[in-house]
DNA sequence: TCTACTATATACCGCACGGTATGGAAATGA
DNA sequence: TCATTTCCATACCGTGCGGTATATAGTAGA
């Protein structure tokens, strides 16, 4: 990963790893979100001090882009896999289970970056709700076009709009995220999970 | 509704309406959450001087407490005739349309001034998310209950678990405030709560 | 009218914020 | 070895933060 036009061989090279530094950044944006971050508390979580960050990321901004490219690819692949299930519901279970997977797993932040960047903040950090809700939209988009496919395929009962089935599931699992992130125990929200697929729609 | 241990009659009396500058606070929390609210937004929105906030409402932290009551007097009033409905689709029947009235009526912010206060924020923070989350505690145990009767009414299918409904349609209203605040169309919310109702479980 | 008391306005406090200038340390190519 | 290039560490910049000291203005009671 080149994260900046410079460091070409020639003089000397940098001490620290990017993308050890972008995942510690993560880390941080992901609990305090884009916002609550300071560039203080960014900086010791990624071992590295303002002026080395500013060089190698840029700026704030520029290093939560990075970090949500970084979310979106390791955290977020699970989406793509799971619009591949075989019928619709099969793809709501995959997206269920993924999220939850990712918002209670590990040693990551519970919740969602999206969620938890999008949501308040100062007045100045709109740019960064933009960036977000573009990118939700466009999966948003493949979801509601996954659910027509299943419709067409029979997959969804009759009077079942795609759309209205996309919005329902995205809205369980922003739902989920909040949950999630304010410590309801994993064991719940598989409870929760398992009363959402009980109740989905079948022929 | 006094809000300090003084202006009893001796002395310069107020010029504002204490009422009225909580309510235009509310506001600015309901849309900036707790951290992203500065004091220079407030005291502008209050029409008052930093000064007259401090001797009237404390400080932030306490004029913050002091806009959740009123929210919750004010805003969060329909949860407590909701849980007086009939049947346990009609208790999140209420909930649903009643949340989002408040999302999306009026010239009120959209979104949830819990929810937006205690995602993300700075550490300093903390006591805030506490006394969120201790309150919804308590709005919780309350529709748990309701729908423990449900159960104990028949209104409950029998492999329903009364915990994890109200689970669930708590998720269902976070993420509608999610949404909400995401300014996604109130037609669409309303689609979304006719499809959650639609799939309620029923005998 | 005088006194006691309280609200308002202005200016200010220490601090943390995001961001940067500068000087020295380290590694490369010649 | 030496010049060049780049990185790192420290100290600093202007700004806005939450919160306050002080002085003035205004009202009620004696």
């Amino acid at each position: 990963m080149e994260m900046t036009a410079t460091q070409g061989g020639r003089g000397r090279p940098r001490e620290f790893d990017p993308e050890e530094a972008l995942a510690a950044a993560l880390q941080v944006f992901w609990r305090r979100g884009y916002d609550g971050a300071s560039m203080a508390e960014l900086t010791e979580a990624m071992g590295i001090t303002k002026p080395s960050l500013y060089a190698c990321f840029g700026n704030k901004e520029a290093l939560f882009r990075k970090a949500l490219d970084l979310y979106e690819r390791d955290k977020l692949c699970y989406i793509k896999s799971a619009l591949e299930a075989p019928t619709a519901k099969g793809v709501a279970e995959r997206i269920l289970r993924g999220s939850l997977a990712i918002q209670t797993g590990g040693n990551d932040p519970r919740g969602c970056l999206g969620v938890i960047s999008s949501v308040g903040g100062t007045a100045h950090a709109e740019s960064i709700r933009d960036e977000i809700m573009a990118r939700r939209a466009s999966s948003d988009r493949a979801l509601v076009e996954r659910f027509e496919r299943a419709r067409a395929e029979g997959d969804l009962p009759a009077g079942v709009e795609p759309q209205a089935m996309a919005c329902y599931l995205t809205t369980v699992i922003q739902g989920m995220a909040i949950q999630a992130g304010a410590d309801v125990p994993r064991e719940r929200l598989e409870q929760l999970i398992n009363t959402t697929l009980a109740m989905w729609p079948s022929n």
